[in-house]
DNA sequence: GCCTGTTTTAAGTCAAACATAAAGTTTCTG
DNA sequence: CAGAAACTTTATGTTTGACTTAAAACAGGC
């Protein structure tokens, strides 16, 4: 899952609170912990919009990605080797 | 559910077949064709990299959002009122 | 009429977003 | 050091909806 996310990044910029944060998008803390730190495995559009909305932001500036080759190759874990 | 999907200008630039994408992207047509035309509310990360990966660009190629302050008052639509 | 490509509808599976609660850790302050 | 404030983690549970498959409908092209 080589999405980043770069939310960690804006809040950092802008110097303000998770708390905060997690109060205006109307989300709990421990759900924006998670998301910050990229634990999470995909995200609702309502969430990321808020997201957005509370940071005056764009999706771009929250995900990231990097090109990786293997990303189209599906690789299941159990498959893997070197 | 502000966040635009901007997937079809993409597609359409680079012009690749959808039915090419979905192979590709590991997803079913019908998938691509709902995430397309905006009718999902949401995405998994992995279809969301895989689909960078396949057309080459960053999450904020494929996602839009126009700020609305409507988004951070959660309204529910029974409440909402002139 | 047939073929190609896309969209839509329908029905189902299952991962996981998100909540809440509580405990744990880090960081700042006095 | 003690205490508080901010943040993270763990655990458990609910509910949403991404995603699948299958099939039909739709839009151009020959």
């Amino acid at each position: 899952m080589p999405i980043r996310v770069t939310l960690d990044e804006v809040i950092t910029r802008k110097g303000i609170k998770a708390r905060d944060l997690a109060g205006r998008v109307g989300i709990s803390e421990t759900q924006l912990s998670l998301f910050r730190s990229g634990k999470v495995k995909g995200i609702r559009f309502r969430t990321l919009a808020k997201m957005c909305a509370a940071l005056e932001c764009k999706p771009g500036d929250l995900l990231d990605y990097r090109f990786d080759a293997g990303d189209l190759a599906d690789v299941s874990p159990d498959d893997e080797q070197g």
